[in-house]
DNA sequence: AAATAAATTTAGTTATACCTAAAATATTAT
DNA sequence: ATAATATTTTAGGTATAACTAAATTTATTT
């Protein structure tokens, strides 16, 4: 698989997980911010390595092939996020960038040797599970902050939507993964919250309580 | 930088260093595997991006933005090298080839940090100078084993070809990087060499011992 | 059910990095 | 010095992965 080929199929992986029942070909010329009309080019390429399953007009689908292929490129990327944030010392917002580019080193045995040298790690730097060698996505229990019970505490385990400008929030307020929060007081008018976050006290908006996952 | 392009800044750095007058299109074309053709296409591009100085017929200098270009990616090259043996548990005839690919990965940032990771090597594990930030490299003194004195001990340091059949001879052997060498004896007729490494007797030939760097 | 709009595909073009075959230049041998 | 040989470049062509513009198919209105 070329670096190409191996993006188309990344990002129809992510938005089947949204619209399983088949994926758009403007919502990948969207993500990977090309057009329309090159989508369908590779469409038919991936579909002649049996990558996808494609019908004209009708969007794709991954094969198991294809999905297995995803998920590996999945893998490497969570990874080496891992590495990237655990042993350089890099922020979770300036991680993703990097791994897009390594995730496309072809050796296994580099992937296996990394994830012993991580202590298989299950998530990533942003909470997001890590594909096993095999493929197999562990499950990782999680609410939105917006939901939970009043003045319980959790612990902040991953983000929704890992923009760098939100990312960059959360550095600025010293919320990171493992983060103990309590929601102390909702505000019913606008949904704004009052929480304590490792002992400190903030006022933060519903927007930002519907991107943190806590467990 | 495409890495078609850096592949051939590296390669033309490599010949530079034994025919500094200018490299061949030949010898950049049994490098790369490729036909003279090609690289005579490159050598245009690279000249119009001011990376080599190329007279036609007469072969290409590196420029000073090319030298300083090529000793970044035998950088990185050489420092993934040192993370793969030393943090992954990769065996010294295993790296080149996955060092190969991260040494394309862009950010200087990540190689600055992996450096720092690393605690500033050096040598990779052929014992290859490793260029710092600025591209300054340091001068090893190295001796082959075909050339020092009798019953003197040395310290292994390198190899000059690290094919993989040889790196793999001295796997078997027991020879690493570090170990303790000492001639006790050597053969006049063909060379053949009698030596001591690691306290353990061992001949070897003329051929090994001349791929073999001592201090 | 036809008309309009939106989404998708086809057809034809471009740039990269490679190729082969032929032409041009440089080197070596006589 | 000229002929023979080796090296290098030019000319023209291929596959990949993008593009634009036009045509086709599907979805939405009226």
């Amino acid at each position: 698989m070329t670096i190409s080929e191996e993006n188309y199929i990344k990002v129809i992986y992510h938005l089947s997980l949204v619209s399983p029942r088949g994926v758009n070909t403007n919502a990948i010329a969207g993500m990977l911010d090309t057009k329309a009309s090159s989508v369908t080019d590779m469409l038919k390429k991936l579909s002649d390595k049996d990558l996808v399953s494609y019908q004209k007009y009708h969007g794709v689908t991954l094969t198991d092939k294809g999905l297995h292929s995803a998920k590996m490129i999945v893998r490497k990327h969570r990874l080496w996020e891992v590495f990237l944030v655990d042993k350089l010392g890099f922020s979770w917002d300036e991680v993703h960038e990097i791994a897009e580019e390594l995730e496309h080193i072809k050796s296994e045995q580099l992937v296996n040797k990394l994830d012993a040298f991580l202590g298989f790690p299950i998530a990533d730097p942003h909470g997001d599970p890590i594909p096993n060698a095999k493929g197999v996505i562990q499950k990782v229990e999680k609410q939105l902050l917006s939901e939970v019970e009043i003045n319980v505490s959790f612990h902040c385990i991953g983000v929704k939507d890992s923009s760098t400008d939100f990312l960059k929030y959360l550095d600025k307020q010293k919320i990171a993964l493992g983060s103990v929060v309590k929601v102390v007081e909702k505000e019913n008018f606008d949904d704004t919250l009052i929480v304590e976050i490792d002992g400190k006290r903030l006022t933060i908006s519903n927007k930002i309580a519907n991107n943190l996952y806590v467990q």
